[in-house]
DNA sequence: GCATTATTGTGCAATAATGCTACATTGCGT
DNA sequence: ACGCAATGTAGCATTATTGCACAATAATGC
């Protein structure tokens, strides 16, 4: 029907459609964190990590706030974390299914 | 901690990250559905369509069943809508803080 | 053989990811 | 106040990926 919702939440799903990104929020779940909190944990360089920041602030996903030369992220909208668990329960589904294509060859 | 993790878990986002594929979805939501039957909704090229299919595919989000010429679609983890309901829960919740950044300067 | 349905090959334009560098902002120490 | 270190962003070039249409190629049933 209406085309624009397809948009709003493509929008939303590529910005959740790269590992670092996903990361990112997964650190975000634990609490506040800054940029250069987060910088150990990724192997790109922070202007990288700079710009998946922008990407998820640009979808409304994290919100900030300034302490000094620091920029505190958070998740702004946490119910954001169900996605989460819907993958899961996904992935999970998927590997079953994997698991049910393999066993018959197992018993061979 | 786990990279391979936020891999699949970016797979499986970036296969929903765009609006045909998120309408296909939508529209196996509804039944199974054949290439030839989707491709009135859309206006891309019915190649485009079977490569947006191929996509979600391959990351195991639709099934497939031969019916003579035809190839009837399906979800094959319906649990998918679930993500569906929680970008809604993400997008009302942004536009519900949108709109409280709005209002004051409606006041004036 | 022929029509219907779906996939694949190819090329092109647009977009995205990345690192390097330069720059801006902030707070601290002197 | 000044310089400096720490933190984050922006510009740029490079490379990789994606989306798309058109055409050619399968697969199926009549």
């Amino acid at each position: 029907m209406n085309e624009s919702i397809y948009l709003a939440r493509a929008r939303l799903m590529k910005a959740l459609s790269h590992p670092a990104r996903l990361r990112i929020v997964d650190q975000l779940a634990s609490g506040e964190r800054c940029l250069c909190e987060l910088q150990p944990l990724f192997e790109q360089d922070k202007s990288t990590l700079s710009r998946h920041i922008s990407a998820l602030r640009q979808v409304g996903i994290v919100s900030e706030r300034r302490e000094g030369a620091r920029i505190y992220l958070r998740l702004a909208t946490p119910c954001i974390l169900q996605i989460f668990d819907c993958l899961n329960g996904v992935l999970q589904a998927e590997a079953k299914r994997t698991a049910q294509w393999l066993e018959p060859e197992m018993a061979e």
